[in-house]
DNA sequence: CGACAGTTTGAAAAAATTCAACGGAAGTGG
DNA sequence: CCACTTCCGTTGAATTTTTTCAAACTGTCG
């Protein structure tokens, strides 16, 4: 289990700058794993990056509990339009938005190597008949899942475009401390064109906005190596606007 | 109960362009009332137009099923900025995004005297134990609020202006359809600023959106009262991006 | 090595916002 | 009912922000 983990750091990472090893036992978003194997089969599956968990289309049959590793979420529309509406990592739940349909209208794609856990939905609601905490969780999660969304609703019509890149870069941050890594230095495990979709950017401007971070000097970034040198003056470029040019 | 949707009809329409003033039994998104009421007291409230439901700050303890009239749903941010993320009415379920949580992040505030069923939802929790199929249903009107919200976030990174306000107008006239009212011709119970405010943009670059939908001829609009003249033009514009200046 | 996807930067163009002004509708209080 | 105020909506012009287009550069991988 924990070899699982030491692969996903070490997974595609050259300088690594992971500095705390410690993993925590399991973030206060997902499910409890060992609840849900005392009432159904749960299976694992591991994704090497580039290969999707789910494309929109297949029919839904589970939700996916993220044990390890990084994997984008992408809405596509019938006329072909195409953005991520989010990243998700240990903890984290997938397959939420195709409950109560028949099919997947969201692909959700492994950004690096990563071990899921399968929870067929129907077990998940019949369980839940059983153990009524499961079914308040299940809703407390998607509730969740929704406040999230909505904060980088608001993020999007309030905020400019260093403005939301400094955001998303201390809400990295902040997730991978939660997991027990270094909040001040990471990788991004995802494309300028992922996070410039995710914030409704191109992929120029994200990287214009790091690049002028950088400048001010409360970042300093190599390609997907992130390092926040100034995390008070990140949080205030996060919300005010101060352009230098 | 009719009455209320009557008086709805009526209160602060003036030219009450209403073609059809059938009034369909419930739509697929709430829940079933008659379902509720066999296993837990549903209060009923009225609220008058600018009245809130709910605020940001206030403990969270029910779910709100819309009966009759217009709301709108706000995040605000600790430093002030302010967003509407939905728009509810007939059928659908408010305050579910504080699920999980001791206090409303939101506020809800009726934009037209509205009718709603307070739905206490430790009581909604209880009642999923006994009859697993109120607990599925819950978990789907979560998740299609989650695919609602995500559907126009798709929207704000891949449209234009005057697309996002052709694609609002359309999911309106949808809406409206879907509760039995005409969907050629209807009342924005909203302001501009609160279109603006959804669609991430400016109110006068809705209103100028507007008057753009109008010059080309697939809308007819004075102040709130809109006519969707040309449909089929405006889902085209709705898409591509079609700038005659 | 060579191809290639991803990243960076600059300059020009387009889109949306800001600022400002005005007109109309609704509401208040005499 | 009218005067007055306030909120809402519209429009124009200048400005800012973001995008688009183009080119170059950098690791990665076969």
């Amino acid at each position: 289990m924990n070899a699982v983990i030491q692969e996903h750091n070490s997974s595609s990472i050259h300088a690594a700058p992971v500095a705390k090893p410690v993993v925590r036992p399991a973030p206060g978003a997902g499910f409890d794993l060992d609840a849900l194997r005392s009432h159904m089969l749960v299976q694992m599956h591991k994704l090497e990056a580039g290969k999707a968990l789910y494309r929109a289309g297949q029919p839904f049959r589970s939700l996916f509990l993220v044990h390890a590793g990084f994997l984008k979420n992408t809405l596509v529309s019938e006329d072909g339009r195409e953005r991520v509406t989010a990243f998700h990592m240990r903890g984290d739940v997938l397959g939420t938005e195709a409950i109560g349909t028949s099919m997947h209208v969201c692909s959700a794609v492994a950004l690096d190597s990563s071990v899921v856990w399968e929870v067929p939905y129907t077990c998940l609601l019949r369980a839940g008949a059983a153990d009524p905490s499961l079914q308040a969780r299940l809703a407390d999660i998607l509730a969740a899942e929704m406040r999230n969304d909505r904060r980088w609703m608001l993020a999007q019509s309030t905020l400019g475009a260093e403005q939301r890149v400094a955001s998303f870069l201390l809400h990295m941050a902040a997730r991978h401390e939660d997991l027990g890594f270094s909040g001040r230095r990471f990788m991004l495990r995802m494309s300028r064109m992922d996070i410039a979709s995710f914030l409704a950017l191109k992929h120029e401007t994200v990287t214009r906005a790091l690049s002028h971070l950088a400048d001010l000097g409360c970042i300093r970034i190599q390609l997907r190596d992130v390092q926040i040198t100034d995390p008070s003056r990140l949080e205030q470029l996060s919300q005010q606007n101060e352009r230098i040019h």
